[in-house]
RNA sequence: GCGCGGUUAGCUCAGUUGGUAGAGCGCGUCAUUGACGUUGACGAUGUCGGGGGUUCGAAUCCCUCACCGCGCACCA
């Protein structure tokens, strides 16, 4: 039987043609959603599930390498579980990214129309920025749709939508009526630039030079103290030693009334073992408004905390020469008057790490105020009186959750043993409002507004990471007891970055423990950074970003899957060249070259043709690759899976099985020509669908291309899409 | 200061229970008008960061040092 070869073959593969038309039909097909694969039979009603709730990318822009990696490893996991029968969901999301949206729109409206949010109102800010995140979801989603990705768009969720504004005011209540969500006045992270507390999380450290002063606060006074920050002695109440330094002894208990700089200040000498003897004089200035540790050493010791810095890092004490002075211009003056009334005894450049918001970039003024936190070291009865951290810890420490690669276990502990309170609001207007009215001395914390008049809601909105700890839940339909909920929860896998640990990933494991008494997921699979071919970051400001959109259009998504997944270990950063991506775009030519070959070349065959001993033995070689693809798949070594398949097909079956084949086909032994025409097209056929979840457009357009057969036959027949096509072999 | 990674060919990186070193790109020689615009064959290049140990045998396990990257803490 003489097949007629598909004209399209002909030439070389144009996957820009292709892959735009290939993913319309498969999201018209239905079956990235499980329940339609149900119901049109190509998945057991029984069958077991496999679930991924997509990691929402930020609605601040466009997708990058990063993103594209991601989408790549997942999707990868979805396809092979769909092929081998799962009953799989893959939920797509997007992230409102509360500080980064907002401060992204202010930027813009800053530098286009010179104003600030505080001119534009609290409601025109956020229609402003909401038709910004509106576009940015857009972009998104479509580009999520360019990488080939398998999710089910009918599910799609957003952290701001109705369902999970629910889900979060649910968490807030059920938290504060615990107890384990609470109001204090405490020193917290403030950035003046972005005018919001932030959490220690969101801190970056940036290694300065600085100089280190010390001196005396007036000349009758017997202690000299050191510190970079001179300006912030004006708010000092106490001065800290170690009780075991013999140096001040005498001291310790002694109070004393110094003017510095004009400020009248009451100085108490305090002994405390948080000071290190051996650090400039030993001697530490206490200013409990401005400094973490001296804030505890505050609450220690009973002392005042006088705040002299604002909310705009300006002096609020001090004569005209300093009151409503910027930090560091106010460092100068008091650094002159030293240095005029002779008290400065020694400047020393020293190495600092400053505090910066990672957000905004602003340096991070330490400042008392009243704000919502939750705590992670209560006691919570129906929780077996564990703790947050506790129930954090636990699941990974007792391997329910797997984190791929382990090491990474190690971090994680580290981190959760070194966690304080968690502050939860901030002072910015895109996000989730918190869900507490205030009348009089009343509060109260609901899910709507209290019935009655004069309440006013609290004007902060919640950190975007506590809606983001709800996101396995949430976006399956909690509060409410929904069948996705039942099914598919706990998710089998969360692949994120490994920059997201501590942001994410523990919160996620704290909310779900707390809330739902189980894990959100049972495997982390965390992928590295994705940088260009000199090991650089890509960043926008850099200019070294590839944009996966570009890729596509230049050399297929297949391509730019490939090239992210070769050669990448789970938690190491990878590095990809547009060169690397050509590789692989050849590669698709290749199998198209290939399915040509055979089909014009070994077209007529039976499938019951009698192997040779040869022939056998090269399609067990094949069957040994696939299984072991298959079991690299199951261990999550895509790297080694992806290179597998790759090398089989070009250097094996093209190079070798091929090249070998001319000889035979043009030959005149019909029985090794019949053998070796089945041998080809079965391996084709094959592999093609072992291919098929690392680059899903070529292996879907070839697929259809090939002739049909019977169904009975290994490999499946091809009237069904590949996608949903029986994986062939088991680990 | 504590912890976690890394160090393998010119470049970028694999190497899953220890068994005489691998890939891609690049480089060299030859072939090929071809199933392939994007081909094939062959080849060169490594004391697997240094040192020590365990072992019949170490890139792989242990100790130690150096350098690079990262996290946390300190940051008066």
């Amino acid at each position: 039987m003489e097949k007629d070869i598909p004209a399209k073959l002909l030439a070389p593969y144009n996957p820009t043609e292709t892959e735009s038309r290939i993913y319309k039909m498969w999201e018209e097909s239905g079956f990235f959603n499980p329940d339609v694969c149900v119901e049109k039979g190509v998945t057991a009603p029984d069958a077991p599930t496999y679930s991924i709730v997509m990691p929402p990318p930020n609605v601040t822009g466009v997708l990058h390498m990063g993103h594209a990696l991601m989408l790549t490893v997942q999707d990868i996991f979805i396809r092979y579980k769909r092929m081998n029968g799962f009953r799989t969901l893959w939920i797509p999301g997007t992230d409102h990214a509360a500080i980064a949206t907002q401060s992204k729109v202010e930027k813009d409206i800053q530098k286009k129309e010179g104003k600030t949010r505080h001119d534009l109102g609290r409601e025109e800010m956020l229609r402003r920025i909401e038709i910004f995140a509106q576009e940015s979801h857009d972009a998104i989603a479509s580009q999520i749709r360019v990488m080939g990705s398998s999710c089910d768009w009918t599910r799609e969720t957003f952290t701001l939508d109705e369902p999970r504004t629910l889900a979060v005011r649910t968490m807030f209540k059920k938290m504060y009526d615990d107890g384990l969500i609470y109001r204090g006045h405490r020193i917290v992270n403030w950035d003046p630039k972005g005018q919001t507390t932030i959490s220690d999380d969101e801190i970056v450290y940036e290694a300065r030079k600085s100089v280190l002063y010390t001196f005396k606060y007036s000349k009758d006074f017997p202690i000299a103290i050191s510190t970079t920050r001179p300006e912030t002695k004006v708010g000092d109440v106490a001065v800290a030693v170690h009780p075991e330094d013999e140096r001040y002894t005498q001291y310790i208990g002694k109070e004393y009334d110094v003017v510095f700089c004009g400020v009248p200040l009451h100085i108490k000498i305090i002994a405390d073992n948080a000071v290190e003897k051996d650090f400039g004089t030993g001697a530490l200035g206490v200013t409990p408004a401005h400094s973490i540790i001296d804030w505890e050493m505050s609450e220690r010791h009973n002392l005042p905390q006088p705040q002299v810095i604002n909310e705009y890092a300006k002096m609020t004490v001090g004569g005209e020469d300093l009151l409503g002075k910027k930090v560091n211009e106010a460092r100068e003056v008091i650094v002159q008057w030293l240095r005029n009334e002779g008290l400065l005894e020694n400047e020393k450049e020293t190495d600092q790490n400053v505090a910066t918001a990672e957000r905004t970039g602003g340096i991070i003024e330490p400042l008392p105020k009243l704000q919502w936190f939750i705590n992670v070291n209560k006691p919570i009865p129906e929780r077996n009186n564990k703790t947050l951290k506790e129930l954090m810890r636990a699941p990974v420490a007792d391997g329910q959750i797997k984190i791929i690669p382990d090491y990474f276990g190690k971090t994680y502990f580290h981190w959760i043993d070194n966690l304080k309170d968690w502050c939860i609001s901030r002072q910015i207007w895109y996000g989730h409002r918190i869900p507490v009215w205030y009348r009089g001395d009343e509060i109260y914390t609901g899910i709507n507004a209290p019935e009655g008049a004069d309440w006013t809601q609290d004007a902060d909105t919640l950190d975007t990471w506590f809606s983001s700890a709800l996101w396995t839940f949430s976006t399956l339909g909690w509060p409410n007891n929904t069948k996705d909920l039942e099914l598919y929860h706990p998710t089998d896998m969360l692949e994120t970055g490994y920059e997201i640990l501590f942001f994410w990933v523990a919160r996620m494991i704290l909310m779900t423990e707390y809330a739902l008494g189980t894990i959100p997921f049972k495997n982390i699979y965390l992928h590295g950074t994705v940088r260009d071919s000199k090991g650089q970051k890509m960043s926008k400001s850099l200019g070294n970003g590839i944009d996966p959109l570009d890729i596509a259009e230049k050399y297929g998504s297949d391509a730019g899957r490939m090239a992210l997944i070769v050669g990448t270990a789970p938690g190491t950063d990878s590095k990809v060249s547009e060169d690397k991506i050509k590789g692989y775009k050849n590669f698709a030519n290749k199998i198209w070259n290939i399915t040509r070959f055979i089909l014009t070349s070994a077209p007529t065959y039976t499938d019951t043709a009698p192997l040779t001993d040869l022939d056998q033995a090269h399609y067990s070689a094949w069957q040994d690759t696939a299984r072991d693809i298959t079991k690299n798949i199951e261990n999550y070594q895509l790297h080694l899976a992806s290179d597998s398949i790759y090398h089989y097909l070009w250097d094996t079956f093209a190079s070798t099985l091929i090249e070998d084949s001319k000889p035979i086909l043009s030959g005149t032994d019909t029985a090794a020509q019949q053998s070796r025409a089945r041998l080809l097209n079965q391996i084709l056929r094959e592999s093609i669908i072992v291919l098929h979840p690392f680059m899903p457009f070529v292996t879907e357009e070839l697929w259809a291309l090939l002739p049909a057969r019977p169904e009975s036959l290994s490999g499946g027949n091809n009237k069904q899409l590949l996608c949903v096509t029986r994986w062939p072999y088991q680990a």
